[in-house]
DNA sequence: TACCATTCTAAACGTATGTTTTAAACGGTA
DNA sequence: TACCGTTTAAAACATACGTTTAGAATGGTA
């Protein structure tokens, strides 16, 4: 028996049907409800065809759980990773992590995602936020990662004000997720909601703008 | 020509089939999105025909419309009443109106309306916390409206701060509603999201906790 | 009584939905 | 070549959808 190439020997250029139907259903998803998104719509734009769905991620909501868990343990690696990373730059420089600190490794992911086009991590965020207010099956495994990244932030607010009660700190957390979540989902009404006052700018004015509100909201 | 009763002279007992249809579809919409609830499970759950979704309200968008327009000048005038009553209460002592007042007046009517089951008010609430994320044509209403409360507001929170810009405070006022709407979205998902460190208090003290946040966001 | 606008009912229309089925095409292996 | 697992294709299935229609019931007015 020998090695197995699997998949696109030729085809190598441009990607597959798998991740053709996964970007283009993560974007729709982004855009619309889960009902809303139909899977003629999703094969007709990943120009493949319709029974491809269901062949590849057994059903409809087979599909959506794979545009979650595609780019999920991703994510949140990274936004732990962050978070050590602030974490073991204190530690070198004699000094605890400030607020600022935690929160940005919170939100910087999830935000700069927001903002990239070319690997097509902005429909990631978008679909995520909205995935929250879906209450198709399946969604209790969104909220469990999310919850599970939340514990690892939960000691360092702790340790930052030590007066507080995980209530008290798991209700900022909300508060703040909730701040950042209605900036993803309304990126671009933003401004049409404000009179023209807002304008976004780039990724990392925007996370500041939130670090800062959030920053004063936990004190 | 004499003066008409209109309607509901034997039936005044128990809404008529108008009223049960909207009090029914602003509990679905409440809890799906709008492509998720059929006009058939509207109808059904408020025990009318098949047709009359499209007679009384033209269209399935129709109905959207009008649970959206039904309690929205109510809710505004309440809101704003509330903040010129805070506002003429502190003119009286001869001060300033404080931050915290000025976000309670916008915080109160929809989340003491959400903890509201007699008068189905907290549907409504949770309704409109949804419409923020449908696409569906007509929207633009529920933003324009929310739009021009917003407007009210923003001089209060002009003189309490003047070192802050317009666009400072628009972007304030986008985190404080997202925190908001946060909590109305997840209302019964909040102690899941928490490992039950999470306890939906009174409708005061959840108000209490969001304008205490906000508040210092706002600094 | 007859009349009328309003409301309700049942049925049908045309279309869109997610899914399944059957068979063809592909690409490497023996 | 023949074989085989994988992938694609077209068609059909059964159901659900929003909307329309035509007619019956209702209840007050003249």
């Amino acid at each position: 028996m020998e090695i197995r190439l699997k998949k696109k020997s030729k085809k190598s250029m441009g990607k597959d049907a798998k991740d053709r139907i996964l970007d283009v259903s993560e974007e729709l998803f982004a855009k619309g409800s889960y009902a809303s998104v139909s899977v003629r719509t999703v094969t007709a734009e990943a120009d493949v065809n319709l029974s491809a769905v269901n062949y590849y991620f057994g059903s409809k909501q087979g599909l959506f759980q794979a545009v979650f868990v595609r780019r999920a343990t991703q994510m949140n690696h990274e936004r732990l990773g962050l978070l050590y990373e602030a974490s073991e730059k204190a530690r070198t420089e004699g000094r605890e992590v400030s607020l600022k600190e935690v929160l940005s490794a919170m939100m910087t992911t999830p935000i700069f995602w927001l903002y990239d086009e070319e690997q097509g991590l902005s429909g990631y965020i978008r679909f995520l936020a909205r995935a929250y207010l879906e209450e198709a099956s399946g969604m209790d495994n969104v909220f469990r990662e999310e919850v599970e990244v939340f514990d690892k932030f939960v000691p360092y607010f702790k340790k930052l004000n030590p007066t507080l009660t995980e209530e008290d700190i798991y209700w900022r957390i909300h508060f703040t997720m909730g701040s950042m979540h209605h900036i993803i989902n309304h990126m671009d009404r933003i401004s049409l909601l404000s009179h023209n006052a807002c304008h976004i700018g780039t990724r990392e004015q925007t996370r500041d703008r939130l670090v800062e509100f959030c920053c004063n909201g936990f004190c």
